[in-house]
DNA sequence: TTCACGGATGTTGTCGACAATTTGACGACA
DNA sequence: TGTCGTCAAATTGTCGACAACATCCGTGAA
């Protein structure tokens, strides 16, 4: 074997990859609740599970640091960021507008290749929502519909609106976890999110944007009426209110 | 000296200073084009220049790749990132979106503290309007437009539409320097820029979302005009066209 | 002359080690 | 008993070093 070749192991990761590992798996398990906010990441514990050093895990943990989804404390442990439950009105109110905004130039921009992305997406999404039926599982429902609105996003054919709404969704998927942590049978059928997305492809097929853009809104309002009840009739009922910073008034 | 500090040296910074300091500098002279785009930063040689290990830069790096101000060549070097145009249409739509919501959010939300605020970066930028038209450089105008939009952003009591606007307006700089060097003396007087501001104020303080919005509408229209009006009377003469990837259709 | 190949060079990705700092506990004292 | 000071353990921030990868240049052959 004269091949120059460092691959000496058998599952040694190719050069460059290790921060990419770690990262991706530690923002799946943040984004699942795997790790619950506020839990602790040290460095050291992380390149023991992951068989690296700490310098991938430090690279991994930095760009989560800005994508907000961890917080480095200066010279103490970095946590998984607290789903600050404050910021939630301002969360709702961003995410709406973004999602009419994408969806709506989805309905303008998109191409024949866009469209057939989203009719996938909604392929999937449809399984999904038997998995999650028939597994009391609400996992693979909630990823589905993440797939689905942003393969919508995509075809809007803005970065930067997409990079937004993307950071946004992802953020949403924390809540909509904790939403099905305590509550596992949703008010509304599983049939009623399936027509809504097929409204949606339904008026984006028709570049109507206006349709395009109510029916966003609409989505995004329900799923903020669905989540300020959650939040109002199981939250105040069971939560400490001893560590609940107090508003400022 | 029983004193355990480790300050042994003059200007030795204290510990964990390292990377903010790098990732300050650094993002200042991106922003203001002292890096130009695609311009080669490498680790070791930011090392010597800041006087420290390779570790602190790559913490900067990566945060600033993060953000998009650079991009990392995996196993090369890192580079600063280029001015796509080919995204300035999009770029100009997504902060004119960004700046009506800000804007018109503010006119709502905003409270005493934060009128202080905006009033106090509108008299920076009257002095910086004068700091500019006396020494024929832009950048302090440039910068102290950014502080004030940043804060009338602030006001509108969003973090996340903050945020991305904020990283709207930083990619703006970068336009905006661009098209000074080219374009020393600007079409509409500075004295235009300041009543619009004052308009702005007038509207915010009266709570008048619409007028708000429209006035920052208009102002981003304004800058789109300007901008690509510049695009393509100055750099379709000059620019190589041969690494310009053409559009698909 | 042009193209392919191989070594030299420089840069990045990763590693282990050390110092600074925080945190928590333990014990002394009012 | 409650509070403060000191000490020890643990974790982070930084450093220097090495290996892998990419680029560049020189040599050889078609």
């Amino acid at each position: 074997m004269t091949k120059p070749t460092g691959k000496t192991g058998s599952d040694q990761r190719s050069r460059g990859t290790g921060a990419a590992i770690i990262y991706d798996a530690l923002r799946d398990e943040i984004l699942r609740l795997q790790l619950r906010p506020g839990e602790a990441l040290d460095e050291t514990g992380l390149g023991t599970r992951f068989v690296c050093s700490r310098s991938p895990v430090r690279e991994a943990l930095i760009r989560l640091a800005s994508e907000g989804l961890v917080e480095i404390l200066p010279n103490r442990s970095t946590i998984v960021a607290p789903i600050d439950l404050q910021r939630v009105p301002s969360y709702l109110d961003a995410l709406d507008l973004m999602q009419r905004i994408t969806h709506r130039l989805a309905a303008i921009a998109h191409d024949d290749a866009d469209l057939l992305a989203i009719r996938e997406a909604q392929h999937r999404f449809a399984g999904s929502l038997e998995v999650s039926f028939a597994e009391n599982d609400s996992v693979p429902m909630i990823e589905a519909n993440y797939g689905f609105h942003m393969a919508v996003a995509s075809a809007a054919g803005n970065d930067y609106f997409l990079t937004f709404y993307r950071r946004l969704l992802d953020e949403g998927r924390r809540m909509l976890h904790l939403h099905f942590i305590f509550q596992r049978r949703d008010d509304r059928g599983p049939e009623d999110l399936l027509s809504d997305h097929e409204a949606l492809i339904a008026a984006i097929t028709e570049r109507d944007a206006e349709g395009a853009d109510a029916i966003a809104h609409e989505h995004a309002a329900q799923f903020k009426g669905r989540f300020m009840e959650f939040m109002t009739r199981s939250l105040t009922a069971d939560i400490d209110l001893s560590n609940m910073p107090r508003r400022a008034e």
